[in-house]
DNA sequence: CTATATAGGACCGTTCAAGTCGTATATTTG
DNA sequence: CAAATATACGACTTGAACGGTCCTATATAG
């Protein structure tokens, strides 16, 4: 329950790791996959996703690979968790069609929606540079943040 | 992915029933479960464990039944959703024992850690006795919210 | 004693996450 | 061109977790 895919996991460790080499072109699956440990099949495809979404861009063949499509900074861990994982809701109601029967009767569906919103706001607020930078505790960034995450319930 | 459980989910919507009722002095599973549509079996173990954990007082044999251990604004969402999906970890590695095998090797995990106490500090700022309020909207709870609310990755 | 209720274990079907495999296509390099 | 490398993409398998049911034991009010 509330528990982050690791597809989307290993999503926000490839870009950070993107983001930690802006020097080299391109990165290949492989890379990134041997760096960390992850399965290089299955983090390929989490990368096509991010590619497909427009978060990455990629380059076939012989030193071939991905590099981010934005800088760091213009890419929120919210937007790779959607990307990888789909629209994000922490009930099953919004979940389009498939929605919980109980829907119509139910009477805590707005406020969870709020607090949806909230995290939702949370992860927003947090860019790929933001995971990639070790020293980070910037103030400012903080108070930016801070707008964003404030819950009304 | 980062979505409730439907326990949790029930969880909340029974003691936020509870929460309207406070005249009468026991509410049985049966009556939350019809008053929503809930699968009534289903709703008395959520109520079963919620009592274990000492969020409710249970009354067995007729007329028996549950009802609030406190007052509603004692009682956070995150209790609930603690007692009923037990510990809340967005990532997989905090699952205790069986984590994520490249715990080591990762370097995503303490800033994740970091969105994980701010979610669970949205969800503690939470009361049962804000979702059974219609008319909350209160400036001043928010702004005590907003406190546990900041984050700084 | 009987109806109602909690308490709790066993069980089952479906869904979904995680990962594998196989194949087609693009691109660089020799 | 041919071989090596790498993306692109769909099918498939496995295992665990979720949602739910059933069955039994126990407590208690009337
Ligand atoms: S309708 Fe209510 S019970 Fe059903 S998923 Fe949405 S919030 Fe949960
Ligand atoms: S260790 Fe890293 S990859 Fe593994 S679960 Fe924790 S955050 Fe995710």
């Amino acid at each position: 329950m509330l528990k982050l895919t690791k597809k989307a996991d290993y999503g926000l460790m490839a870009l950070k790791y993107l983001a930690e080499h802006p020097e080299t072109p391109a990165l290949s699956a492989k890379d990134v996959a041997d760096a960390y440990g992850i399965p290089a099949q299955l983090l390929a495809k989490i990368l096509q996703r991010l590619t497909k979404t427009g978060l990455l861009r990629s380059h076939a063949g012989m030193n071939g690979g991905y590099a981010l499509a934005r800088d760091a900074r213009q890419i929120s861990a919210y937007e790779v968790i959607l990307a990888i994982d789909g629209p994000f809701f922490i009930t099953s109601c919004t979940r389009g069609a498939k929605s919980c029967e109980l829907t119509p009767s139910c009477t805590i569906k707005e406020p969870l929606a709020r607090v949806n919103d909230t995290i939702a706001g949370v992860l927003k607020s947090i860019s790929i540079h933001d995971l990639a930078d070790r020293e980070h505790g910037d103030a400012a960034a903080a108070r930016d943040r801070q707008g964003l995450v404030t819950l009304t319930v």
